[in-house]
DNA sequence: CTGAAAGCGCTAACAG
DNA sequence: CTGTTAGCGCTTTCAG
């Protein structure tokens, strides 16, 4: 029954036609717009039912200036937190009516640049965005241009709100958590000091060790990429030292993936022969064996927050945030993969905390 | 530098201007139209970066009928198969100068419905999509004016191609490896055979009995909704039974996961209380201990070809695929959680295959 | 309360 | 090879 043009979808000038109206007033009822009669207003929804009328977003873009899109950069999507985020923020965009464009960056500044530029091509009315460590600078500019509000990473170059875990603090607990089961000799294996995540969960470990008037030991620290091969070399090396950790901090999850390939290839035992702490909790860490101590991260909330401070900046027009908010409190959940220290095995005096 | 308009954005006219020459000849210089210039081409270049122009997408699609977005509709991103699907699609997509859009339906008809809405508003080119189990007409209505493309699972209802893995084939590869290793009371934890996949799934497991010339026991199988506490209710459930399996298929990763959650409750050990098989690998299947039995489905593979489907089809602008293609093949790879029966339990003569 | 008309930025005929 | 012109579907004055 419907009236198709050109295109084949139908209009508004359709719906209009067909009720021998003038399309705009069949644009103000489908706004509901006020000043429009109930009844044409009804009967024009009805119309518009009918037809099969969906509108032309596109066309609609070009009278208001945006479209009804949010873009959510992240670097990998099979990361738990990112696709965790990635819901809750869909789902948080869908209540504004708004839809949210994927782009996946994998780390790559290049890449990061032209999705940048494709979500400022289909003019989406804000950006999510973890960036990459060290984003083009035509990123940065384009970013600035837009609402932007970053999560979870924080670069000092793009303007706008961020939100953020307290990565330091995070670490710290994770790493005074092994301090106090008696471990000293305890390894840190996490991601570059290139990305602000990397350099302040570097920070978290050291501080831990200070705070314990410690010694933090540069010699156990393996930073490097975000993926399981540089986590299974890492414990590799680690546990093949002269004089191994006794325990390590995993600050990333497709490190700790990694971190357990090497586990089982060496065959070491959990918590006999190492303990381990993981930084971002997943669900499968309650389900191993034992069960993985890990630190949590309000993922959910941080979400929320994130497209929240971001619909406000869209809602003011507005192309930078209020800064960034108190970070995030991560929570640690002890487990069974992180225990005592057995006093046999404990390689330095013992100062307890 | 930028000459700014009422938009703020720059425009073709404004790079036009700037040079002195029709904004036509911009237009088509900008779209490497073969009959122009090649020195204009490159001026025009040069200008529309230094005034750091963008198409507008939206002008663009009212002209050309379809944006360059793909829809891509899933239940759940957090699960690893779509997560792992959504960054083929969204890189496939990337390569072909696309955006994604993603949508999450959360197995809700309803939402779904929204989405699909919300995907036509955008005049998204053509969508991916894996259905509710029971979609609403309209969803399907729209779907059909859409190039569409369904992917793992499949609606008779919703036109277009679907690929697919041979669901049937995989769990009978799983459930035929455990009486193969001598199994018979071999548990059965899926779901809904509302869902085609569930479907498939179930007779996959039902199929293997019969051809190992072996009657299925119905009262062994529990069929839910793809959650966690579903897959841990049902193995407590089963091990509860006065005569329990010895050994269990697990047909979906969220169910899993909740299987492993009821396997520590209950203290079983694995594979010597139990022997599981799970349905789609995980990365960290391989690094459980003992490392998961787990079937394999080619995830990228099948990501690509849906997506190379939908380019294809969205380039002859047809709505109609050339119905589904031939489904790809599961792998089984054999680990540490499933073993032999051993002699002293199991419960019934032992027909080898 | 409703209609007529303008124009958003772009592409594509049609003329040169 | 380039300019002129029309018009995509919509919102938004401006008149009634």
């Amino acid at each position: 029954m419907a009236v198709t043009r050109k295109t084949g979808e139908v209009t508004i000038k359709d719906i209009a036609a067909s009720l021998g109206i003038a399309h705009s007033t069949v644009s103000r009822a489908l706004n509901d717009h006020p000043h429009v009669n109930p009844e044409t207003k009804a009967r024009v929804r009805r119309a518009a039912q009918a037809l099969g009328y969906a509108v032309n977003s596109g066309a609609r873009m070009m009278r208001s200036g945006a479209s009804r899109l949010v873009g959510l950069i992240v670097p990998d999507v099979q990361n738990e937190f990112y696709n965790a985020a990635a819901k809750i923020m869909a789902d948080y965009c869908a209540g504004e009516g708004y839809q949210l464009v994927l782009a996946v960056s994998e780390d790559d500044p290049e890449k990061e640049l032209q999705q940048v530029q494709a979500l400022r091509e289909a003019r989406v009315a804000g950006v999510l965005v973890a960036a990459t460590a060290s984003p083009r600078r035509d990123t940065i500019q384009m970013l600035k241009q837009l609402p932007t509000v970053q999560f979870l990473r924080r670069h000092p170059g793009i303007a706008g709100h961020s939100v953020r875990a307290d990565d330091v603090l995070g670490i710290q607990k994770a790493t005074a958590h092994l301090i106090g089961l008696g471990h000293r000799r305890i390894g840190y294996v996490g991601v570059t000091e290139e990305l602000s995540t990397g350099r302040a969960r570097a920070d978290g470990y050291r501080n831990a060790f200070l705070e314990a008037r410690l010694k933090p030991n540069a010699g156990l620290m393996r930073l490097g990429a975000p993926r399981p091969e540089f986590g299974r070399e890492a414990l590799i090396e680690l546990l093949g030292l002269a004089n191994p950790p006794t325990a390590i901090v995993v600050a990333s999850p497709r490190l700790m993936l990694g971190v357990l390939e090497g586990v089982n290839r060496l065959q070491l035992s959990i918590p006999e022969d190492l303990s381990l702490v993981a930084y971002s909790d997943l669900d499968w860490y309650r389900v191993w064996q034992p069960a993985i101590t890990a630190v949590a991260l309000p993922v959910a909330d941080m979400a929320a927050t994130a497209a929240l401070f971001l619909f406000r900046q869209i809602q003011q027009r507005s192309t930078e945030g209020a800064g960034s908010s108190t970070p995030f409190e991560p929570i640690l959940n002890p487990r069974g993969s992180s225990a005592a220290l057995p006093a046999t095995l404990k390689p330095v005096k013992s100062a307890r905390r």
